[in-house]
DNA sequence: GTACGCGTATCTAGAAATTA
DNA sequence: TAATTTCTAGATACGCGTAC
């Protein structure tokens, strides 16, 4: 198997007709185009060229080479520009993978908007509340909420997430409302499955960091399921807002414990590390820190 | 004689492989 | 994992041969 980058400089050579122009395009030196041409004849076992020093000519092997050469340089030139075009604009499929209660809210509704002005570009969307292994699994790339652990993958922050403590107003009426987050262990604590503390709640208040275990009779890996559970008057529940927002500002969920702030989180695009993020996901990551902002629309009125 | 162009020797920088 | 060694590609300087 030859070298290809000596292929072409042959070729270069041969197509120039001299050393010296060949070496002046390839932006190469004289004496490094005359070494590739002497290694190709080296491993060839047969001379290309015949030169003088004033002109240059093709042997009847340099003939044949050069004719297959150049097949072979316009191959792998079309199979550059093929790539280099990919990464011209965003084209091709973009595999996303985002947790289920955004994916349907916010990600769903946005996405034609940004496949309007990509049409070379589709999107294949997984929505599920696990962490998946990009790599592995073959995702461009990930929405995650929350706070993100330590890990290899690029994280860009897109917008802050601001997490409520919330309950129907049914619910508070039976049960009353906690004035503190201790007395959160009395009441019904509806919890998320992955969430990265586990059942441990934990506020800022006035008496400082305060930690509280909660449990109570539902768990779920979903946060639309648990948004139900708190409306028909289960229990208590901590979501993000862009999940309980709505249930809010129409009075289905009244917040509590307004004078405790949640540890403070925020929404990441998040993608394999690698030496060029493609275009496709830069252009898609733009767009979504674009729309959201570092305020999103979903924390309007709250 | 001079200009031009190729080849060789030598040096340098960066990458890859090896070793502790 | 870091340090060291080896390999490779490319640049510069210079010599040589040929054309004008």
């Amino acid at each position: 198997m030859q070298d290809l980058n000596a292929m072409l400089v042959f070729a270069r050579v041969v197509d120039s007709g001299s050393f010296s122009t060949a070496a002046e395009k390839l932006k190469l030196s004289k004496s490094a185009v005359s070494k590739q041409v002497a290694k190709l004849e080296d491993q060839l076992g047969v001379r290309l060229l015949n030169r003088t020093t004033r002109r240059l000519s093709l042997t009847e092997a340099g003939e044949l080479f050069y004719a297959r050469s150049t097949e072979v340089v316009a191959a792998a030139e079309a199979a550059e520009q093929a790539v280099t075009s990919l990464q011209d604009k965003p084209r091709g499929t973009l595999r996303l993978n985002t947790s289920m209660s955004f994916g349907q809210r916010h990600l769903g509704p946005a996405i034609p908007e940004f496949l309007f002005d990509y049409p070379d570009l589709s999107i294949d969307m997984t929505l599920t509340d696990r962490f998946v292994d990009l790599v592995k699994e073959g995702y461009d790339m990930a929405i995650r909420i929350g706070n993100m652990p330590d890990s290899s993958l690029i994280q860009r922050r897109l917008c802050d997430m601001q997490a409520l403590i919330v309950a129907s107003p049914d619910y508070l009426v039976r049960r009353g409302a906690p004035a503190t987050p201790v007395e959160l262990t009395q009441h019904n604590c509806l919890c998320y499955a992955y969430q990265a503390t586990g059942d441990e709640w934990r506020f800022s208040g006035p008496e400082g960091i305060v930690r509280v275990r909660v449990g109570g009779q539902l768990k779920a890996n979903n946060g639309d399921v648990l948004l139900e559970a708190a409306i028909a008057g289960m229990g208590i529940v901590q979501l993000p807002s862009f999940i309980c927002g709505d249930a809010v500002r129409d009075g289905r969920l009244v917040r509590i414990l307004t004078d405790y702030a949640l540890p403070p989180a925020a929404i990441h695009a998040v993608y394999p590390h690698a030496r060029h993020v493609s275009t496709k996901v830069r252009a898609f990551v733009d767009f979504l820190a674009k729309r959201f902002g570092s305020q999103p629309y979903w924390d309007k009125g709250l």
